[in-house]
DNA sequence: AATGATAGTTACTTAATGTAACCTAGTTTA
DNA sequence: TAAACTAGGTTACATTAAGTAACTATCATT
């Protein structure tokens, strides 16, 4: 067999979501927007430098709105654009996979 | 908006995705068995180095299978197994939002 | 003035990748 | 006989990405 050609867009998209934590960031937002720390909170490992990294880069691809509220202390919310949204099916094919292949893992004993 | 609970197999699989270099992999071989080198020159950027990791690390998935044809010189073959052709729709939606929310690159000059 | 909240940033350490040279085994070529 | 070739890697070293903890800025409350 053959190696495939790879088409550009879709290399650029593989890229993008094979960088550490992007995919969890987008899934978080998919219930809706979220504030720094509340991305930071519900993905214990992620640091605030990489997360700050990450927000920017999608927020520099489109996939995500920064939204200030200048309240005080001041607020600022992440939320997905529609492309963002758009993401959504291939998060749901990640579940539907995972759910069909992977083991569930040890319960913790009664 | 509150942050979601994720479910430890989804998360599993988004960090073995998140990989480096993994989903390039699965994509080349979804076209058919490929050899150590064939998937190298196929990923330009990819080292032997880590094409080795990764190969070990999709096998301990069982997600393909090595295959050791005794010829001289040896041929060693890599193909995906059930479980890893099961991750096609995952990378045909990767490649329908591309196709549909990824500009076109630019074409060289005629 | 000191304390607290939100939203980050900075300096430093550790882990992951990239690069290039090298290894092993069998085979052919000089 | 030995040098060279092929396939499939591995090793030592350099570079980049990510993790950790302390720190900054701004405004408000105690």
């Amino acid at each position: 067999m053959e190696p495939t050609q790879m088409c550009p867009r879709f290399e650029r998209a593989v890229e993008m979501l094979s960088k550490r934590w992007t995919s969890f960031i987008v899934f978080q937002l998919l219930g809706g927007p979220l504030r720094f720390v509340q991305i930071e909170q519900s993905l214990p490992n992620l640091s605030g430098k990489v997360l700050s990294e990450r927000l920017k880069e999608l927020e520099a691809e489109g996939i995500i709105n920064r939204h200030v509220y200048p309240e005080t202390p001041v607020r600022i919310e992440y939320s997905l654009t529609a492309k963002g949204l758009a993401l959504a099916p291939i998060l749901k094919e990640i579940g539907n996979w995972s759910s069909e292949w992977l083991p569930v893992p040890c319960t913790p004993e009664a």
